[in-house]
DNA sequence: GATAAAAATTGACTGCGGTCAATAAAATAA
DNA sequence: TTATTTTATTGACCGCAGTCAATTTTTATC
């Protein structure tokens, strides 16, 4: 791999993430990053297999950070403080229906060897979840691991819910208090 | 409303529904449906707002059939009851994952006045499993409104995770048997 | 340094979803 | 029937993601 390379790429990257900070990611086109990084459109697609490729780095990358911050406080030890903790993980995931769209198609990769950024936040956050209900103070009839599992089915439902007409009475946080607290804490 | 106008359309989804069933969702193009309806491709974005909307038309019909039939049955009493209700339902809604991405992109409609067939379907899907919580043979420490929108969260989870490479050493029922049992009757 | 092989870049091109001003057909008014 | 308005249809056109044969740049070999 030449220099040259690592330059071009960290060029495009650049590019679409001052584009993405100024504008936001759904209206970025490929065009205005290859013209703003001065290269050709060819040269991006060299670089990424597609566009949801470069998207998949940059919104792998902001929910990283948040997962950074969330493993950086002490375990959470009661349904508000989970809640809490989830907050700006919440708020970044949500930002546009185009970013959550985009988290909900690569979340999962179709093989192994092409797992990327996204689908590997939601390995860290089942990881990290699963972390804390070790710690035995939630519900102890099912292992951490499911605990988390259903913790993400929840997370991503009540942030659904959020882009839903039909569902859009309660905020997002008090949806995923009352899931958390059946899921977590069942008969209290 | 001029009777022409409902020809057309009917011969558009007529068109669309036999090129779905002979080569699948995902290689439709709108070019094949107007040129086997014999009509202009104008025409086609009169009628429907978008390629989406056509798809949320065929694929809510389908959804809507495998709830005619999950509706008929008498309502389930024990978990494995409940996974066995929803088999055709899952196979229907994985059978692509365009089809699945479809599903996952249009259950929520943004406003209320354009609620399509697939989201109406996510509601449907809510009224009748609450309706088998109501008889009472699952925990009744939550609603059975609740319990339904967890059904809901944990069936999008299962169905997520069958694309996931992370994740394909389990069968989704598996997997969904699991997480109901877990949501259902905690403590057992 | 000259030459050959490998890697990176280019930009015209394709495919397909979606638009819109122009046109045709149907409904309504006279 | 004729004139007018409303509604439906048309197809050339646009925007943008993605492709690929040709070209340039770098690296490896002598």
């Amino acid at each position: 791999m030449q220099k040259r390379t690592l330059e071009t790429r960290a060029r495009l990257v650049a590019e679409a993430t001052a584009l993405v900070a100024d504008k936001g990611y759904a209206v970025m086109r490929t065009e205005d990053v290859v013209q703003g990084a001065g290269v050709a459109k060819g040269t991006f697609f060299a670089h990424f297999k597609d566009k949801d490729a470069l998207m998949d780095l940059l919104i792998g990358a902001g929910i990283d950070q948040q997962l950074d911050a969330m493993a950086q406080r002490s375990p959470p030890t009661t349904i508000e403080e989970i809640v809490a903790l989830h907050r700006p993980l919440l708020r970044f995931m949500t930002q546009e229906r185009y970013v959550f769209d985009v988290i909900l198609r690569l979340s999962g990769a179709a093989a192994v060897e092409e797992i990327g950024a996204i689908a590997t936040t939601f390995g860290r956050y089942l990881d990290l979840t699963a972390g804390w209900f070790e710690l035995g103070h939630f519900r102890k009839d099912v292992s951490p691991a499911l605990l988390a599992e259903g913790m993400q089915a929840f997370l991503t439902q009540a942030m659904a819910l959020k882009f839903c007409a039909l569902h859009e009475d309660q905020e997002m946080e008090d949806r995923l208090e009352i899931y958390f607290r059946a899921w977590l804490c069942p008969e209290d």
